[in-house]
DNA sequence: CTCCTATAGTTTCATTTGCAACCAGCATAA
DNA sequence: TTATGCTGGTTGCAAATGAAACTATAGGAG
């Protein structure tokens, strides 16, 4: 019986953490220099941006996975930047919906662009299809892990 | 004009670290659970049994991209568990060889498996042309990233 | 109602991280 | 040889992170 051996280049979980390592640090400066935010908080305006009627920190939390800390945080120093607006949620007042403010609006509008070009920058050498292929990839992978995770806790 | 948007949802960078982070939350919580080792410290484990005459704590870095600081204390940490040793090096006082203990091979070994294992459950659903074609993308993306890098800061 | 449990969000605290300063050994050049 | 600058590795410190405790409100169940 031969020895088991792995090279940890060849190991796939290495090799993602390591490319999206690589992709963070770009993003995260690229946004950091030009924006003077951080990845959460971009995460944060993103959501809000595409939730027209505003959204509650819980539900941004659910979406990106983020820690509820993390979400209170970036949320903080958005309000404080006036990027960010709390409006109360007549339905619960432990909540807050939040929306972008004109401000915020305006930042959105500047980052979309940029982050998008910035995209096609780092994915310039690949088709569509690839991309798209990559894409369905990388959904399916959460798809199985997720799945694990829900059989494992099983509320 | 359309006004430009961008569902985070579908903007890669994030889709990249979104899974990458379920999976390094699952691998991590493995090797945590039945070995005690940290990530750092399973690739520091890792990258020595490929290196049969040892390798020093600089090389580990360099291909791991693991910041020095955090190469060092992997190696303390390994060390005071015995899973490590540490060989003058002969060419250079300052540095070491770091090569693996018996009881560091052994750990290997039993790794190895669980490792490989772990990689199947979730890569399961994939072909192996697929597996291959997501990964000679990461290794296209670090292509990219890395000349762009080196094209930044032509040492 | 009133009690009890559960949830949204914040705060606290301990841990983890990584930059920067540092120390020791190397290498080159006068 | 002895400056001078460079590199491998460690240490110190300040910032980021996240689990757990806490506060305020919700939403039953009796």
């Amino acid at each position: 019986m031969t020895k088991q051996s792995l090279r940890l280049d060849d190991f796939l979980p290495y090799r993602l953490s390591f490319t999206t390592n690589l992709v963070s640090e770009t993003v995260a400066s690229a946004y950091e220099q030009a924006f003077g935010l951080r990845i959460a908080e971009w995460r944060v305006i993103a959501v809000v941006a595409e939730s027209p009627g505003g959204v509650t920190q819980q539900a941004i939390g659910l979406k990106t996975r983020m820690d509820k800390v993390t979400v209170s945080r970036a949320a903080v120093s958005l309000i404080a930047r006036a990027l960010l607006e709390r409006r109360p949620h007549d339905a619960d007042q432990r909540s807050h919906l939040l929306t972008l403010s004109a401000e915020g609006e305006a930042l959105y509008s500047a980052i979309v662009p940029k982050a998008l070009a910035l995209e096609r920058q780092i994915f310039s050498r690949f088709s569509a299809a690839e991309i798209a292929r990559f894409d369905a990839m990388l959904r399916q992978i959460d798809a199985i892990l997720l799945e694990d995770a829900a059989q494992a806790a099983p509320s």
